[in-house]
DNA sequence: ATGGCTTCATAGTGAAGA
């Protein structure tokens, strides 16, 4: 079984790219972030065509979550019920058996902003939010865009991002909570190329020079950890034309 | 260096992303 996620940047522009990706690679569940559309703009019947189901909860220009997959999908869940918010960027559902959570933790924008507190009670919410998720379930995969590089091998220049949003030791603390709930760094189980990324700049030709980030993950349960056999980032699409400026990750559960 | 790209909402530029 293959689960992967990719922020997309706006479903409307990448939906191309999205279903050349699924096409290839026969991505059993795909979690999408940033569809930045409302949902009744959801390509819902492109993506039927090619064999998918979707569950998906978006809004217009910002946001918007969806999961895909070749099975169907139960006990779809949208956003946190202890939390309220407008901004959607929270839904799970259960697909064979796993129970999958799609997520876009805010960005921040910078430490002195008001975005970054939201990011940070946000965060709170969350760990309380997968904790409950995980009384409930044992196959759990946490997946999507974190906005996280949780140390700084996940960061092309250290000394330039430390202090700034992103790489904060509030949102890296944030990050250690959530695997000390029992989840797992699916990417971080296996030999990685040095400098790996998930995310670049598209200025300044940030993909060309490698100056990313490694802030898209998959976490996994202790019951996931076991039978997975590989966490690839795929940077293929990130080098096609008008990319996403966030590569797909996905893992590989043997079943 | 506060820009640099890209997208969206808009019909000028401005906000937001990371």
């Amino acid at each position: 079984m293959k689960i992967a996620a990719w922020n997309v940047n706006s479903l409307n522009v990448r939906l191309p790219h999205v279903v050349d990706w699924l096409n290839e690679h026969q991505t059993d569940v795909l979690c999408l972030q940033e569809l930045k559309q409302e949902n009744t703009k959801f390509p819902i019947s492109a993506l039927e065509e090619i064999g998918y189901h979707a569950a998906f909860e978006g809004q217009k220009t910002y946001n918007g979550v969806a999961i895909l997959s070749r099975t169907p999908i139960t006990d779809v869940s949208k956003g946190m019920l202890d939390f309220p918010d407008e901004q959607k960027r929270v839904i799970a559902a259960t697909v064979d058996g796993v129970r999958v959570i799609c997520v876009y933790i805010p960005n921040g924008q910078n430490v002195d902003s008001d975005k970054y507190q939201y990011k940070l009670k946000w965060l709170d919410a969350l760990i309380a939010y997968v904790q409950k998720e995980m009384a409930q379930h044992s196959r759990v995969a946490l997946l999507g865009d974190y906005n996280i590089a949780p140390a700084d091998a996940d960061v092309h220049d250290p000394v330039l991002w430390a202090g700034q949003v992103l790489c904060t030791d509030a949102e890296r603390s944030a990050f250690r909570r959530l695997i000390g709930l029992g989840l797992h760094d699916a990417f971080r189980l296996f030999e990685q190329p040095e400098k790996s990324f998930t995310w670049w700049d598209y200025r300044m030709m940030g993909f060309r020079r490698n100056h990313g980030l490694r802030i898209d993950h998959i976490l996994l349960s202790d019951a996931l950890k076991s039978s997975c056999v590989e966490c690839v980032i795929d940077k293929l699409p990130r080098k096609r034309e008008q990319p996403s400026d966030h590569a797909p990750v996905f893992v590989t559960l043997k079943t």
